[in-house]
DNA sequence: CTCAGTTAGTTACAGATGAAACTAATGTCA
DNA sequence: TGACATTAGTTTCATCTGTAACTAACTGAG
């Protein structure tokens, strides 16, 4: 067993039960699931979070920009950049040019690209089912529900990777 | 303006909606809620996450060894240990070995460490607070008790940092 | 007591990350 | 047309992170 921490003092405004915080509660759980989630993803396909949501997306819309995909994704452009940069190494996404603006450039999933994102979705799905498995849906509605909110509030509080100076 | 993706393909069990994939929202709200506090902490008081994690035990449960703060804030023991060290090297915390098990050793706050603290609360709160505005009682609280759900079941299909290979 | 096994904590190392600088292309305004 | 600002995307660099290896101390079976 382990040393047990003799029990927290009462609850005033000068204390803050770490355990009931709910900025960390948040974090702790999205961290629970990144590792869960990510450590299928590598084990199965040798892929990381990141590279994940890129083909997620992919396998979603079909053909988008790294600058959509970040978007869409919440991730920082180098991190876009470095996952797109992986998985066309191993195949699994193609570039190609957009005639219009020579800046940017269509990403999509090459046909072993599809066969990845139809084999991860299955195990992504039965992976959230299991975690929510036995909740009553009308608890989970109204979680969802006030997850929505605190992600849009979350979104301003925070600022966006890109606007964080305006 | 944005580039538009085209609309999303109907929901079926072959494609899923990233957002509205559960794990990816919980990371994307935690991740909102650290980089949002970790702004304040690090601009009002030169520390991080960590660092914060670490004050904020100590000044509830008052002296903790690393291990415990590991365990009751969900950490890494190096990152305790680099956030525990460089508290002690800005005058926040301090050592006291366990003459019981010279292996461990006590950490608690100064009084520098204490006067930090009790700034850093109020601000928490509120931003918790300001999080949370205007959301029906009711709702958070089948929010929270979802999430405390969520929690437990996902600190076992992660696995802990320690018996991840067990 | 002794030696093998365990535990608290630190350190070395390698990989991931984001800010900032950079390149190349586009947009704008006169 | 010709500067100047903006944007997509990459690269550089410094920082943060976790794994693994390590040290020092404790435990327990014999």
């Amino acid at each position: 067993m382990s040393t047990q921490p003799e029990p927290p003092p009462p609850d005033d405004e000068t204390t803050l039960r770490l355990e009931q915080f709910l900025p960390y509660r948040l974090n702790v759980v999205g961290f629970y699931a990144s590792r869960a989630l990510g450590r299928i993803y590598s084990e199965r396909f040798g892929i990381g979070i990141p590279e994940w949501r890129v083909i997620a997306q992919l396998g979603e819309f079909g053909k988008l920009t790294s600058r959509d995909i970040g978007e869409l994704s919440q991730m920082h452009k180098t991190k876009v950049s470095r996952a797109v940069g992986e998985l066309e190494k191993r195949g699994l996404t193609s570039r190609s040019e957009n005639r219009e603006d020579r800046r940017e450039a269509f990403i999509s999933l090459t046909p072993r690209g599809s066969r990845t994102y139809a084999e991860i979705v299955p195990l992504a799905l039965a992976f959230q089912a299991r975690w929510t498995e036995g909740l009553p849906a009308d608890d989970l509605r109204v979680f969802e529900r006030v997850l929505s909110i605190l992600a849009e509030r979350g979104r301003h509080l925070a600022g966006g990777y890109h606007e964080s100076e305006a």
